[in-house]
Order: structure tokens, then C-alpha cells, then sequence
DNA sequence: ACCTGAACACCGTTCAAGT
DNA sequence: ACCTGAACACCGTTCAAGT
């Protein structure tokens, strides 16, 4: 990365141009992903996103090398406000509760794009993948509504939050077929996690 | 289907042969998709299978005009067999344990092929498909399993079979990419599903 | 340095020609 | 009547040529 500084600073007029155009770019095609997603679901090809931001397909791999790599952006901010509803949820409500309304604000939010929820899946469970790097703070702040509920006795003691986070993502895609299979298939997945 | 009797009854030889010949092909199809599902997926391609099964690509086709056709036809088999085990369990088992293994069970026959649960799953939660028409016997039979335990007061009365089948195969998904998780998260199913 | 888009290799599907 | 496989339309990806 200091090379990266130090080449802008001693890069003549064309060089400079060059990357602010291509944050710009950056920015462009993020844009133009979300509005393609919108449309045409989460699985919609590169070449789509290509021309909907009025670039070559080029630059759309030059910036993001796989289509799940611009998956992957798209949702960081996702991630990112998920980690914060974590930790206003804990400071709000008892852990149950928190743990609970979590779950169901992660499943609308895999649910914003058609798609979203099959694509993102096999990511989300793929230590090795980026999207699973770029969860990680997320996944520790909701993680510990569930070790603050299984501290108080009220959730039960032998399930790890992996297991939580795979059935929520797998409520958030059967939803996709069947919208209004999530709330009761939510219920039921946080009355099996209640102790007895 | 009475017109066809008629026409193999009155048939020239070859005709008579064609048909034979096409009710071996049928199977031949229906085996090789099988050894192909094993080997690349249950995405597997229809050119794939017609290339194991020594057919051309048209032949396929013909029988099975779609991937979901030929994915419908291969689960058949698998839907008798877990309609045969409900009625079983539910002369063996207490309704709770009954339902319970089933679950397990239908689980283990979603992950015989890789992709398997994947592709079945827009089609067991869409009404207009072949495969929902063709699993609607094993449904019935192990939505059974669940009157038993509701009417036994052992499983919470405001779910319905629905929710719980595609609970099920959102486990055999997710397990699919982590296959060590379906235990853990068909425990908080069942446990979610307990009256309390 | 970055961007373009024609070119490439591949996919699923069809349908004219053959038996 | 049934089967074949070349032909078609399309996909995601690369990379030589341009700015």
C-alpha cells in the first residue's frame, strides 16, 4: 500500500487522472450492481453490470475479479450495519429478545435481492472465502447475543452460533420462494434454541 | 393413453421396435443420470447424461424436456421410499420420535447427490411443478407424523407441514456445504417444534 | 495505468436429416 | 416413431489494442 502512495504523489497529470477515474469507476459499478441485483437478482452476470454502468466488461473484472468478489462488496455494508443493530440490540433488550430480533433483520436483509440468499450461502460457510473475512465482526458482535443468552440459561448451551447463523441463512432462502414461510419458520427456529 | 394401446397393438415391426426401444432408452436416461448426478452434481448437465448413457442429446430431450424433468423422475423413487418409512414410523415410534426420524431420513435422501437439495428446493415449494405433484403421497403420508404429535399435545398446534418440510430441506442445503452441521441444526429444529 | 470490446471457449437447446 | 448431432443463440472470461 506505501507504494501505492508514494506512486501518486510522484505520478505526472495522465497517471493521477487515471485513479481518481478509476475510484470513480469503483463507485460507478457498485452502484450499477445494486440496480442490476435489483433487477435481475444477485446471480445477474458481470456483462449486465458492465452495461448498466456504461463500462467495458473489462473494467468490471479489472475492479472486481469474480462475480462473487462484487457480491461481496455489496454486502459489506450490509455487514457492517448488521454489527451495529448487534450491539444496540444488546445495550436494548434482554438476550433472547435481542437474539431473536437479530435473526429476523438478518434474514430481511439477505432477502433484499432475489438470489441474494443462494449466492451468498456457500460464501458464508466457506472460512476460506472473502465474504466469510468480511462477516467476521459481525458474526462476533451477534455472536455474543447468543453467549450472553446461554450465560443467563435461556438459551441452550450445546449449539454454537455457526449452526444459528446456517439456519438463519437457510430461513432467508426458502423465504425466497415462499415470503411468508419466514416468520413461522423463524418461531419455530428460536423456540428450538430456548432452553427447557 | 388408450390411444396408444391401439397404436402399439396394430404397429408395423418397427414401429413395435421403436417403442421397445424407447422404454429401454428411458432407462438407460434414468441410469446414467443417476451415475452422472453421483459423479458432477445434481446440476449435471442434459448433454452429460446423454453422453454416459451413449444417446444423443435429442434423445433426452425427448424424454425429459427439462433438467427439473429428469431430477423429478430420478427423486420419484426416493419419495416412495420415505412415504413407505412415514407409515412405518408411525407404527413403530411415538409421534414425536416418529416425525423426528423421518426428518432425519428425508435430510439423508435431499444429500445423496451434490446440489441435490439445491435444485429440488424452488421446485418441492412451488404447487405448479411436476415434483411437488409427484411428492404429494409422501407429504401426506408424513404430514401424518405431525397430526399424530399435535393431536398428542407434543408439538406446538401453529405449524403446519409446510413450514416444517422446508425447514427440513433448507438442513439438507445447508449441509451440503457443511455436512457435519445437519445434527446439530436438525436438533434445534425438533426441539423448536416441541410443545412447551 | 487504466479502459475497451472483439474474440474465445463453453453452455443448454432445437430441429432438419436420417433410420 | 424414434434417434442423431450439427447448428444456433447465448453465457462468462480473457487479452491485444487503444487512450
Amino acid at each position: 500500500v506505501g507504494g501505492e502512495v508514494v506512486t501518486a504523489r510522484s505520478a505526472p497529470r495522465g497517471e493521477r487522472r487515471d485513479r481518481t477515474d478509476a475510484v470513480r469507476n469503483r463507485h460507478k459499478l457498485l452502484d450499477a450492481a445494486r440496480a442490476t441485483y435489483a433487477e435481475f437478482g444477485a446471480d445477474a452476470s458481470l456483462k449486465a453490470v458492465a452495461a448498466r454502468a456504461g463500462l467495458g466488461v473489462g473494467t468490471v473484472y479489472r475492479h472486481f475479479a469474480t462475480p462473487e468478489a462484487l457480491i461481496e462488496a455489496v454486502l459489506a455494508d450490509h455487514f457492517t450495519e448488521l454489527q451495529n443493530r448487534a450491539e444496540q440490540l444488546r445495550r436494548e433488550k434482554a438476550p433472547v429478545d435481542a437474539l431473536g430480533e437479530w435473526l429476523d433483520e438478518f434474514v430481511t436483509h439477505l432477502g433484499e435481492y432475489r438470489g441474494l440468499a443462494r449466492v451468498a450461502m456457500p460464501q458464508m460457510q466457506d472460512p476460506g472465502s472473502a465474504l466469510f473475512a468480511s462477516c467476521h465482526d459481525m458474526r462476533a458482535a451477534a455472536g455474543e447475543l447468543l453467549a450472553d443468552a446461554q450465560q443467563r440459561g435461556s438459551v441452550r448451551g450445546d449449539v454454537d452460533f455457526r449452526t444459528v447463523l446456517m439456519l438463519a441463512n437457510a430461513v432467508a432462502l426458502a423465504a425466497e420462494h415462499d415470503p411468508g414461510a419466514a416468520t413461522p419458520a423463524l418461531s419455530v427456529l428460536i423456540d428450538g434454541l430456548k432452553s427447557r
